[in-house]
DNA sequence: CGGACCTGTAATGTATACAATAGCCTTTCC
DNA sequence: GGAAAGGCTATTGTATACATTACAGGTCCG
């Protein structure tokens, strides 16, 4: 994307991660172009693109909404996005670059120790949380595939300003994240298809948590 | 999407399923605003969608092209579908209203009828085919999925018109349908899923080797 | 003779004006 | 006073003109 449809597209997707514009909040094409300095034009071609990435959702008389999610979506986000990335890690297995696996141990080591200080450093914690996984979904090779990742895993991102991440589950990740190098290492897709499966699932579950506490309705978990 | 821009939409995935526009065939915006009676803006649009459904690739510089698959594109694609058909299926059979059921027998004995006669009824056997998954996608009530699901099963229709179905294969088609049937009356999800995957499955080696049989380069089956 | 740069041409990106449509408010009639 | 109908306003859809960027061809210099 070019100039324009990419401050516009940055600027709707940050207001909606930022949780400014909350679920339901509605989107005028004009105001939006005005608040990030250029034409409808760019904005509109954003918002089609945030739309198809299902951060927003449209009407039926074609007026757009940042989405509103209910517990099944959640729930099943989090079903697709453990099918998705099981077997991206799966496919990774077979093609991932030894220094792919040493960038993957650097940044978990980086959050390591985002979650061993007195107290665990959310934004650093996120940030090398978000790189590890992107790595994976980088050495999936397949386009169409990070495509998909792309609709669900920045998902919940709205609830993490809102909470102090659980010690036990941020270093239970860390270690999820170190079996999964040895799985890399060893080349083994099933492996590394399992420890993925069980990280996401466990994420799942304490994300819900969270969600529970915030007194919120929580996702059920259906099947 | 409103009327010029859905004009634009369906020009253009109409002439890449068609074939009129093969692999690899430039997309100017101008051309296809004059080709279809309006202005590039919708144009615009359309081109847009259809790159998010993977029909289209655009060069770093911004060109549109109509998609190459490469053999480990179309693999993978199958993989995905795979997965995310079976996941539907599962979903669908703790959904699936009666009526439902009842509508998909009935396009499943109009296959029959496609796949019975002396020769192969190619189209009535692929519009009750995509009938019959349809009401699976329905029943599963994920819109998300229904949008991943449209970015794979599309895919390879090209090669539909270039091919005689083999009778054999569209025969267990038919069965396996019936079987699915059967699934969802019990409301066994974890049947369900597994005769949707392995009916996937087999699909893929049926188009593998029919695109073998034209002369050209088969999909991988890795892992 | 080859390569690099520069210029012309053709494509896409953006802005803006205009058209169509949906929603809302007002007004009018029962 | 309420409900329905009509017009006004706000928003999105489309077209077009202009800006910008990339590709190609040629020319100039080494």
């Amino acid at each position: 994307m070019s100039k324009a449809a990419d401050t516009a597209y940055r600027y709707v997707r940050g207001e909606i991660l930022s949780g400014a514009l909350g679920p339901g909040a509605p989107l005028r094409e004009e105001a939006l172009a005005v608040a990030c300095g250029v034409s409808r034009t760019p904005v509109r071609e954003a918002l089609r693109r945030l739309e198809a990435e299902r951060f927003i959702q449209r009407s039926e008389t074609q007026r757009s909404y940042v989405a509103t999610l209910s517990p099944d979506d959640i729930a099943e986000g989090f079903a697709l996005r453990t099918m998705l990335e099981g077997h991206a890690a799966a496919r990774a297995a077979a093609r991932i670059a030894p220094e792919q696996i040493e960038a993957m141990a650097a940044h978990n080591a980086a959050v390591g120790v985002a979650v061993g200080g007195a107290t665990v450093d959310t934004a650093s914690f996120v940030a090398h949380n978000r790189a590890f996984h992107q790595i994976v979904t980088d050495a999936a090779g397949s386009e169409r595939l990070a495509a998909m990742l792309a609709t669900v895993v920045e998902q919940p991102i709205v609830l993490r300003t809102a909470r102090h991440y659980d010690r036990e589950a941020v270093t239970r990740s860390h270690a999820e994240h170190d079996e999964l190098i040895l799985a890399f290492r060893r080349r083994d897709a099933e492996w590394a298809r399992a420890v993925m499966t069980a990280h996401i699932r466990r994420a799942f579950h304490a994300y819900d948590d969270a969600f529970r506490q915030a007194g919120l309705t929580g996702a059920r978990t259906e099947e």
